[in-house]
DNA sequence: ACATCAAGCAACCGATGGTTGCGCTTCCCT
DNA sequence: AGGGAAGCGCAACCATCGGTTGCTTGATGT
């Protein structure tokens, strides 16, 4: 029984810089591309990329100030994310838990 | 607090297809390039491709016999795998419930 | 022995993560 | 009020990646 999943969802914060702007905007809350993009290995123009695909697949949201952008988390998104990534590892373990029980009983009926 | 993860084993199993690919080695117990590639949308050497780079993140293990190369799922590293999703999950979700529990408080003291 | 089936190269294509460079708007400071 | 600095957007470019097609090579089974 495959899990079934929203993929645009997934490879979105299947990316690494992506995981760690997900994981920035949580600890402070809200930030620019400009700010975010200090406080990781890449420049600020990869960064505005990162937040375009976050906020298109609607992870995170922008309030226009003045000339600044300002990004935040939108909870309810990153809730149904979390989700996701829970549902498909239960399934792997529960296959896994599974397969060994299986094994178990090979081993005990030989 | 920033979750520590494997950025290799994470984004190997942020791809779609090879999500697709574990679970068919996880309900079938081991399978080739070609057989794999029937039960997916895509060509056998796209399949075959996949399975180098979960082979190389040792999120897989190929044994070779006669002209075939089986496949299965490395159990352990497929577990490691999940852990991390869940700690990902885990450190979202705690965050989530943070700023849920503040905003409340918020609320209630206006 | 020979046709067949599975795997391995190699070249190519489009999308994506990343960079640099430039221009434009908004802010702020004297 | 004017002008430099700050922040954003756009464009071109590059490497890597997921995917394809085409061909070769090696084991299998009559």
């Amino acid at each position: 029984m495959t899990v079934t999943i929203n993929d645009d969802l997934w490879s979105a914060i299947g990316d690494p810089t992506r995981r760690r702007l997900v994981d920035l905007l949580l600890a402070t809350g809200a930030g620019t591309a400009t700010s975010l993009s200090e406080q990781l290995p890449v420049t600020r123009q990869a960064v505005a990329k990162h937040l375009g695909v976050l906020d298109r697949v609607g992870l995170v949201h922008a309030t226009p100030s003045g000339r600044e952008k300002r990004y935040q988390v939108d909870e309810a998104q990153l809730a149904r994310a979390v989700a996701q990534l829970n549902a498909v590892g239960d399934a792997w373990d529960a296959r896994l838990r599974r397969i060994k029980r299986i094994a178990e009983a090979i081993q005990k009926s030989t």
